[in-house]
RNA sequence: GCGGAGAUGGCGGAACGGCAGACGCACCUGGCUUAGACCCAGGUUAUUGAGAGUUCGAAUCUCUCUCUCCGUACCA
């Protein structure tokens, strides 16, 4: 019978939803499981043949799980919010909330199309009020707590608030940026704004001035990681440096327990290594120079104190505060320059020229307290604000950045560290022997450091600081389409949260999603929405990652009213066991997600310390670029020329084509036809009146044999580049189990690799042998007869391979063990229900729809996916007997069959008594026989 | 610069330190077919990026180098 798979498939995904089958409820009787897959943002251009490779894996995974016996969680919902429904909105007048209902829609249909398993009843969408209603409530949290350093978790602001009004904050062991010491009394004789400005600088979440990426074009703040290159990655827009007052989480507090945790979780090293650097942990000293002249201080951070001798001048962030005080009036032009020169330069500019040096001096010197030297203070871009103190001692003997300063304005370089025992080390290694430095002369660096940090220490010059390269997550966006944040403002400008029984603050409606011209939200526009009784509201709103940081807490309940889960179902389900996504989320989702987690963690929330155990990232899946090579000339003709008649020394542009013009897509001499340019130059009319220069030097006139080759590359499956293949056209053509099967069949889950829709033949013709098992001719016919001993070592040993290969995640590998045996099965025509029955339920993760419908040929009632995972029996693998390689000094010359339970002795008698030894060895003296058993056969020779 | 991953036929990729190239694609021959597709039978593809070391034995472990992809970047 032929395999008709849309039938299969329409009957299956019906049913599947009437019974309810992938719906789950909590079980205390079975033990648990949660697989999770990372968070889409449904956007309008659908998905991609890309977008459900990892999806596929984690499908495969939780109906694995769940055949062997767990509960399992396997939930999928949709991260609604976002700048690009907004930019739509503005572009087109659509209300994000319509735009991303109908994508959302169009996802839901394409994943339906491809058979997961999940349980849509627990379906969230960040966007809607009964979903931020708790986003908000987490944040009101963050904002009514502190993170105290002794307890090492987070406590009540109103704990804090006691504190001050008892003893003030001299032993106060809370994490903050605040500097300055107050009593009780002072306290006390602080205004309410004080006082709210004052515990700001110690809340979870606060406000504070900052310096951002605005962009004007969008009228808004990006994240870094919405910048590329200096523009933004949408609309490629410029980006500066703006201040404004922005709401943003202290996630330094958590910058230890989110390095350590990652020693207890299973990841990737490489994702691990991503935060680990994010995090940027580095452990040195804070250091206080004097200024010659003036009672200032300048405080500098470094990890070197070792190489203090050295330090022969100073460098401050042409922002430092101090900078205004300490030039003298002969410099301040110079100065006053440099500053509003780097103050202008775009984020851009800053990148690029980080070769370059630049600086201005003060005029002012300070003391360098060990060798009492004055050294000049500069200022220069090269020093950040936002890192450390925001000033550096500079120490050209061992900095390249400072050896670059001081070559460039002539400062004194004067050597310290002897690295003459290690030539390989370069000027940042902390290797060698100190010189030229009193006090630590003779000393490897590592012992010079400590020595130097008590020594700093005792002369009370500092102290010994641990500095982060994280800083404070900045959590304000100035758009509509976003969480609203739960504040009021008083009329002093106080900030107030709102009250879990007043939640959600509900995103008002509107049609005007311009930002104002003076960087406010839209909602700044909506006057009777932010004047409140209780104060005008914050009109900034949250940015993604808000949503995103909880989401996979709410699935565990996701429809309670009154918690954000009930401690029952975050009891049960606990954490995610599996989560599959890509590496590009290394940082902010991840990192985010953990800080929230571990906060709702410390107010006694949730039960597990990390969220995420084991982590897999899939690969990327690329597509194949094809485009036209056009020539660069002077003037303005455009010349089109045949990949192969390509001259070097000539540049060319490559315009991208679309690839269904393309004949022999993929190839490496795919070309365009006679027909395929005819169809380019209707899509691209601009280079109508191009010269086109075919593969035999011809011109293109329209017609005829024309052949014009494109050049093929593997690169991003992106609109951009016109080479998208929708799932839902490989679905329609070949079947959704089939396209399951093959995109796991393309290789390992985390390489990228590209699409190549030729190779889907191999597991198509598979799936059809596979059925083609079932049937003799047109009838169903499956025969009850016992199977033999070598059909029963097929089943067994393909089970075996399989459910080894899904535990270590090598799905390209199980399923080339399926095609192994359907091919064997195959050959001796096995047709025994005892052989295909396991073989349907071994099969069913991967291909949920064709085993399903021959599980009930078979006459079975309940669903497959419901049925036991079949066992290997060991009793069926051993072997009678063993094929030893014969190998000479390691190379292979010949087969030789010995039984099994030979013994090394009985095998190396045979091997010395046989008759082709000597033509083997050649004559040569035999030095020794290696044996080992079941594998192989040595003979060392000379 | 720094960090991570990787390099195996024409291609995607397999190989607990033990028969390199499983499985699939592509290609070729033959059968089936009016023809093609499907299907069936068979066939073609070696310095495992380079060099050294450890070992009876290395794609696999160690070191050096080259190249590719990804991430990140003035972090003191």
């Amino acid at each position: 019978m032929k395999y008709d798979y849309s039938a299969i498939e329409a009957r299956w995904k019906e049913q599947w939803i009437e019974s309810d089958l992938y719906k789950v409820e909590i079980d205390q009787s079975k033990p648990k499981f949660y697989v999770l897959d990372m968070f889409p943002y449904p956007s309008g251009a659908g998905l991609h043949v890309g977008h459900p490779l990892g999806y596929i894996a984690s499908d495969i995974y939780s109906r694995y799980k769940r055949q062997k016996g767990f509960n399992v969680l396997h939930p999928m919902g949709f991260d609604a919010f976002g700048l690009p429904a907004e930019e739509y909105a503005i572009a087109t007048g659509v209300h994000p909330a319509d735009s991303t209902e109908k994508n959302i829609e169009r996802y839901k249909q394409q994943l339906g199309n491809i058979g997961f398993s999940f349980d849509w009843s627990r379906e969230v969408r960040t966007c809607e009020p009964e979903y931020y209603k708790w986003t908000q409530w987490i944040f009101t949290l963050l904002y009514s707590h502190y993170y105290d350093t002794k307890a090492n978790k987070a406590m009540s602001i109103s704990e804090l608030i006691t504190e001050f009004e008892e003893k003030g904050n001299k032993e106060c062991t809370a994490f903050t940026s605040y500097k300055e010491n107050f009593s009780a009394k002072q306290w006390a004789a602080y205004s309410e704004k004080e006082k709210s400005d004052i515990l700001s600088s110690y809340r979870l979440a606060y406000r504070k001035i900052g310096y951002v990426n605005w962009c004007e074009a969008l009228g808004t703040v990006l994240a870094n990681d919405q910048i590329k290159d200096g523009l933004s990655e949408r609309g490629g827009h410029p980006v500066e440096r703006k201040a404004m007052t922005q709401w943003y989480l202290r996630t330094t507090a958590y910058a230890d327990r989110l390095l350590y945790g990652l020693d207890n979780i299973e990841w990737s090293t490489s994702l691990k290594t991503i935060q680990e650097n994010w995090i940027g942990r580095s452990k040195g000293a804070a250091v206080h120079f004097s200024v010659e002249g003036h009672e200032h201080n300048i405080e500098i951070y470094t990890t070197r104190p070792d190489t203090i001798y050295g330090a022969t001048f100073m460098v401050l962030a042409p922002e430092h505060p101090l900078v205004k005080d300490i030039m003298t009036s002969d410099q301040s032009d110079q100065v006053k320059n440099y500053q509003s020169l780097s103050k202008q330069k775009s984020e851009r500019e800053r990148q690029s020229n980080v070769k370059e040096v630049t600086g201005a001096f003060t005029g002012a010197y300070a003391t360098n307290p060990f060798t009492k030297k004055k050294m000049p203070i500069w200022i220069s871009d090269y020093v950040l604000m936002d890192y450390g103190t925001g000033a550096i001692m500079a120490v050209p003997s061992d900095d390249e950045r400072d050896n670059a300063f001081a070559e460039k304005f002539g400062l004194e370089i004067v050597q310290v560290v002897d690295k003459s025992d290690y030539p390989n080390a370069g000027m940042h290694d902390k290797v060698g022997k100190i010189i030229n430095s009193e006090l630590i002369n003779g000393l490897e660096v590592k012992e010079a450091i400590s020595k130097m940090c008590t020594e700093i220490e005792s002369r009370g010059l500092g102290q010994i600081k641990v500095n982060y390269k994280m800083r404070d997550a900045n959590f304000s966006r100035q758009r509509y389409w976003g969480e609203p944040f739960p504040i009021v403002f008083n009329e002093e400008d106080i900030p107030d949260s709102i009250a879990l029984d007043q939640l959600p603050v509900q995103l008002p409606k509107t049609d005007d999603f311009k930002p104002t011209s003076d960087g406010q939200s839209p909602l700044s526009r909506i006057a009777d929405w932010v004047d409140t009784e209780a104060g005008t509201r914050e009109t900034d709103t949250m940015p993604a990652v808000a949503g995103s940081s909880w989401y996979f807490l709410r699935y565990m309940d996701p429809h309670n009213s009154e918690q954000f889960a009930s401690e029952e179902s975050l009891k049960y389900w606990e954490s995610v066991d599996l989560y599959v996504g890509g590496s590009e989320h290394a940082v902010a989702h991840l990192l985010y997600a953990r800080f929230w987690h571990k906060f709702l963690y410390d107010l006694g929330y949730v039960y597990s310390k990390e969220p995420f155990k084991k982590l897999i990232n899939q690969g990327m899946i690329q597509g194949v670029i094809e485009s036209l090579p056009l020539e660069k000339n002077s003037d303005d003709t455009l010349t089109f020329v045949s990949y192969d008649k390509i001259e070097e020394g000539k540049e060319y542009a490559y315009i991208p084509t679309h690839i269904d013009y393309v004949s022999d897509y993929g190839s490496n001499d795919s070309y365009l036809s006679a027909d395929g340019m005819s169809k380019f130059l209707d899509w691209r009319p601009d280079y109508k009146n191009a010269k086109i220069i075919g593969s035999d030097g011809s011109a293109y006139n329209g017609s005829g044999d024309f052949k014009f080759v494109t050049k093929s590359e593997v690169g991003k499956m992106s609109k951009r580049y016109y080479n998208v293949v929708n799932p839902d056209d490989v679905v329609a053509e070949y079947g959704a189990d089939t396209f399951r099967l093959y995109e796991m069949f393309l290789g390992p889950i985390e390489q990228s690799k590209p699409w190549d829709t030729k190779g889907i033949e191999g597991v198509s013709k598979f799936i059809r042998k596979f059925w083609g098992l079932f049937f003799e001719g047109d009838n169903f016919s499956v025969s009850e007869e016992e199977p033999t001993k070598e059909e029963y070592k097929i089943l067994h040993q393909t089970i075996k391979k399989v459910d080894g290969d899904i535990e270590r995640f090598s799905f390209n590998t199980a399923i080339s063990s399926f095609m192994i045996c359907v091919n064997e099965l195959k050959k001796l025509k096995c047709n025994k229900r005892k052989i295909l029955e396991p073989l349907i339920t071994l099969l069913a993760p991967f291909a949920p729809f064709t085993t399903e419908e021959l599980w009930q040929l078979m006459g079975n009632n309940e669903s497959v996916h419901l049925s036991d995972y079949p066992i290997s029996d060991e009793q069926y693998l051993v072997e009678d007997s063993i094929e030893y390689p014969v190998c000479i000094n390691g190379k292979k010359k010949t087969l030789k069959s010995f039984p099994a339970d030979a013994s090394k002795d009985d095998i190396e008698a045979e091997i010395r008594s046989s008759e082709e030894l000597s033509k083997w060895t050649n004559d040569k003296n035999i030095l020794k026989i290696i044996i080992v058993p079941k594998r192989m056969i040595n003979i060392v020779v000379k």
